[in-house]
DNA sequence: AAATTCACG
DNA sequence: GACGTACGTGAATTTC
């Protein structure tokens, strides 16, 4: 077919799509000879989503994968250190580029470079033909470049975000049209490629010139208009080189070519050259997804013995065949599995229930899986009638065995320590059986597994692991219950499609302990998981369980209060701002402050709407009195919504607590997360929204106990940083905060200031996060070469800090990960990154062993405290990063707060010896505000 | 669904 | 003088 009218070109940038592979995976190597295969490996995977997702209304009809030409390019001819700055590929990426090429012929997509130029050239020639010829194109890249070519059907689309940037797109990025962009950019000038430009002027000064002289030419023949003198004499004086550096930034359109646009038509891949490449090399689950979505055999991919021997065979599994799966109708059947599985030693196990909240859910049915390929689903209490039905019958489905029957049966094996339950997510199951009083022992758990070994590197749900891992996509559980409103639970569920779903689940999951069990060694993180992850899923389902009691009058007075102080402001807002509006819209908040009454100071967020954030507003304040009653206003917003209204619908009815659920995986860093509600950020920083504190209470006869690490991240700090005089400090129970500022500032302990203290202390703070002289300028409301200056004498005092911070990174650079004291691995694949992601990864690079290992000790903590309060009249009810919550008999508080302040202090050890002490503080009281 | 804001350590 | 910045989370609300 010849490329025209309805034709849909897709031009994808290769060099964008080779590096962002590159960075995102870990060195990966062809196991039969070590050659570096990562980024190819990522690249396929790519295309192949590409590949897969560009079906449907807006397929291209014609498509290739441009790549520079390696070598010098015909701008080096214009400017010789145009890109001189650019340092070579990465070692092991190098080999890998005639690989990609390759890789791109395979998918059976055209690949095209031109010797002497660029991609972006490439893909500008062949734009503009195809615009010519009538058709559309969409370029795949997020390069800035490129958007010169944007508009008359012509857009872009950034893959990573998916995004695409249309002719608004690039107005909103360069401040010009498209046909601007090569002005602007000639004036910026790029220091990455090494594009001059013209000094001092950046892209908003670049699109402001530009569009007030129209174009690049009039403005250099005007240059004399221009009234700020500094400017003027740069764009007089440095005519040429902007001139030069325009023809850099403005792309061929006339590249050479040696094919035609009609040559780029779609193809299917051909099986026999694809799969034969993918096992060449040796691509196992890619090539197993491909081979399965063309419907052929997948490749036999030999295992090669690797020399360490460390390095066990993957398993092989039969294809995922949900039609399989076996029913469990009686006991017969049921009595069958509970034999193999003894046999066996251990079972993949899941529950399918009406809710995700755990102490609402009811048991439905329950799937197990003991070799993969073969599991079965047990339906306990789906109900007949049509799922459709809106008022289906409540009467229970033929052919299920009665629900305690079939517990009854299950219960040795869930109890016995002899058999391992498996399971993703257990937390959630266990909690399900221990509703109906079974106990569960001895699990593992994969979703924990993944977490061990890949924490930032990807989720941790199962369907992702599944396509990740195993090739496969589950069956997505929305396509069982819906979504939204009409959305059913799993009681209403076929029984035939519940078999399918749930017994896959179980086949899943146990596909992926085969793999990820004997992976754990080998990514040197087995002490991670038995130590820090496996045993704490029993001890966080307990803490869930018991709940927190909330008093719901407390919360409904302090709610009508708000109301009551919140609608008497909104009244004196609208008069202030002369008319009604929504007080709680940061857009209308905006336009009044610096439209109407034009305040100075505002800025614009990226949509281009006022920003009102709270720090902003603090500055205003002293100006007028609007902007502190929006302050006012919003802080009694939040605590309402958030706090004293959300708060009480998740009152339990049946225990009249507050259950949240942890997650265990929440974040990266080793921290735990919790929600439904979230209990880690119930206000204290406020006397009015330490008040909801109150409202969680402990019953008659019992009193709250909290305990808290103090300045535990700063001591972990002075301890893996080396500091002597910081660690001493520590030693010594000095204030920690005031001894900085003294070393700091040179002044005595004895004469120290408040707010010397105050910045010492925001000083000590910053750098557990990677401090910045913009950071803490803005934290302090001081000029920022002050901050600097704050910060170079900091890191003069204390040099083992900077030592500590370049070491991390550096580290990270090279293992593409940072580890915690205890060995828990952060991946930090962003690390190698170009731009503003550089500095993100780099301060997380450097808090990541600080807060980790912080979350690690109380992990410890939390994971012993159970067998040392046994026999005390306590439960041990909330966690929040650094502090631990009790409810005990008010008569044994003290004894309470002795054996926890022990066991969180001791936490470290044995496993790793700080140089400084852990110190735990304690409080007690009717209610949280008083025992904090 | 994304953006904005704000609560916590 | 251009760029973008403290680290880690979850939830409510507005706006698209």
């Amino acid at each position: 077919m010849a490329f025209g009218k309805g034709c849909h070109l897709h031009l994808i940038d290769g060099s964008a799509f080779i590096f962002r592979a590159y960075h995102a995976l870990p060195p990966l190597t062809r196991k039969s000879d070590g050659l570096p295969i990562g980024a190819v490996a990522g690249f396929c995977n790519m295309l192949q989503k590409y590949v897969e997702e560009a079906g449907g209304d807006d397929a291209p009809t014609h498509a290739a994968v441009i790549f520079d030409y390696s070598g010098k390019s015909f701008r080096n001819d214009i400017y010789d250190k145009y890109k001189a700055n650019r340092p070579p590929a990465p070692e092991d990426l190098v080999p890998q580029f005639p690989l990609t090429r390759d890789a791109t012929k395979a998918f059976n997509v055209a690949c095209h470079e031109v010797e002497g130029y660029e991609a972006d050239d490439i893909i500008a020639t062949l734009a503009v033909q195809a615009r010519a010829l009538g058709g559309r194109v969409t370029i795949i890249s997020s390069d800035k470049d490129l958007m010169q070519l944007v508009g008359g059907g012509v857009e872009m689309l950034d893959a990573m975000k998916n995004r695409r940037i249309d002719r608004d797109g690039v107005i909103e990025k360069f401040g010009v049209p498209p046909e601007r962009v090569v002005d602007v950019q000639a004036l910026a000038g790029d220091s990455v490629d090494n594009v001059p430009g013209a000094p001092g002027i950046g892209i908003k000064t670049a699109a402001l010139l530009i569009n007030e002289f129209g174009d690049l030419d009039a403005l250099l023949s005007r240059a004399e208009e221009i009234k700020q003198p500094k400017r003027r004499e740069t764009l007089i004086d440095k005519a040429d080189q902007i001139l030069m550096s325009r023809e850099l930034v403005q792309l061929k359109e006339d590249t050479p070519l040696d094919f035609t646009i009609d040559d780029l038509e779609v193809h299917d891949p051909d099986p026999e050259v694809l799969l034969p490449f993918l096992a060449e090399m040796e691509f196992r689950t890619l090539s197993k997804r491909i081979a399965d979505k063309m419907g052929v055999d997948a490749p036999i991919i030999e295992d090669t013995p690797v020399a360490t021997g460390d390095d066990a065979p993957a398993p092989e599994f039969p294809p995922i065949e949900p039609e399989k799966y076996e029913r469990v109708r009686d006991m017969e059947a049921l009595n069958r599995w509970i034999a193999l599985i003894e046999k066996r030693g251990y079972v993949a196990i899941d529950t399918e229930t009406t809710s995700l909240n755990e102490m609402l859910a009811e048991l439905v049915g329950i799937s197990l899986a003991v070799i993969p390929g073969e599991a079965c689903y047990i339906p306990l209490t789906h109900k007949s009638g049509a799922s459709d039905d809106l008022f289906g019958s409540d009467e229970l489905a033929e052919g299920q065995l009665p629900l305690q029957q079939v517990l009854d049966a299950l219960k040795p094996i869930l109890a016995s320590d002899a058999v391992l339950k498996i399971g993703q997510n257990m937390k959630y199951d266990a909690k399900i059986f221990a509703n109906y009083g079974v106990e569960v022992s001895t699990i593992d758990d994969t979703m924990l597994m993944s977490y061990a070994m890949f924490s930032g590197i990807h989720n941790h749900g199962m369907d992702a692991l599944s396509e990740r891992y195993l090739g496969h996509e589950p069956i997505p559980i929305k396509s069982l219950l819906g979504t939204g409103k009409s959305a059913i639970t799993f009681d209403r569920v076929p029984i035939d499609e519940a078999v399918k779903y749930a017994a896959e689940d179980a086949d899943i999951t146990l596909r992926l302990w085969h793999l990820f069990k004997p992976r754990l060694h080998r990514e040197r993180v087995t002490t991670v998981y038995e130590t820090l992850e496996r045993p704490l899923v029993p001890v966080l389902a307990e803490m869930e369980r018991n709940g927190i009691q909330v008093d719901r009058d407390t919360l409904s007075r302090m709610s009508n209060a708000f109301a009551q102080k919140m609608a008497a402001l909104e009244a004196e807002l609208h008069e202030m701002a002369g008319h009604e509006f929504n007080v709680q819209s940061p857009a209308q908040v905006g336009q009044i402050l610096f439209d109407e009454m034009s305040l100075e100071g505002g800025k614009k967020t990226k949509t281009g709407q006022w920003s009102t954030p709270a720090d902003v507003l603090e500055d205003l304040a002293t100006l007028h009195d609007f902007p502190a009653r929006i302050l006012d206003y919003r802080q009694l917003q939040k605590l309402k919504s958030t706090y004293t209204d959300a708060l009480q619908t998740h009152i339990d009815p049946d225990t009249g607590r507050v259950h949240t659920s942890y997650v265990q995986t929440g974040a990266n860093t080793g921290r735990l997360a919790s929600t439904d509600p979230n209990l880690q950020n119930i206000p204290v920083r406020t006397e009015e929204g330490r008040r909801i504190r109150e409202a969680f209470v402990a019953p008659e006869g019992k009193t709250l106990i909290s305990l808290d690490y103090s300045q535990i991240e700063l001591r972990i700090l002075a301890h893996v940083a080396g500091i002597e005089t910081m660690k001493q400090a520590f030693r010594d129970g000095l204030d920690i905060h005031a001894m900085t500022a003294s070393e700091m500032f040179n002044v005595p302990l004895d004469e120290m200031t408040p707010e010397v203290r105050r910045r010492a202390k925001a000083i000590n703070f910053g750098v557990i996060y990677g401090i910045s002289g913009f950071g803490l300028a803005r934290n302090l409301r001081i000029p920022r070469g002050e901050a600097q200056a704050f910060i170079d004498e900091y890191f003069k005092r204390y040099p083992g800090i900077r030592a500590y911070m370049d070491d991390t990174v550096a580290y990270a650079k090279e293992h593409g990960h940072v580890s915690t004291l205890f060995g828990r691995k952060i991946h930090t694949p962003e690390i190698g990154a170009k731009g503003p992601q550089a500095g993100f990864a780099k301060r997380a690079a450097i808090n990541a062993p600080i807060q980790g290992t912080a979350a690690d000790v109380i992990r410890r903590a939390m994971i012993r405290m159970p067998d040392a309060i046994k026999g005390q009249p306590a439960k041990m009810l909330l966690q929040v990063h650094d502090e631990l919550l009790f409810e005990v008999d008010e008569d044994a508080a003290d004894q309470l707060i002795d054996i926890a302040r022990e066991v969180m202090e001791s936490a470290a050890a044995p496993a790793v010896h700080l140089d400084i002490p852990l110190i735990v503080d304690a409080g007690k009281g009717a209610n949280w505000a008083e025992a904090h």
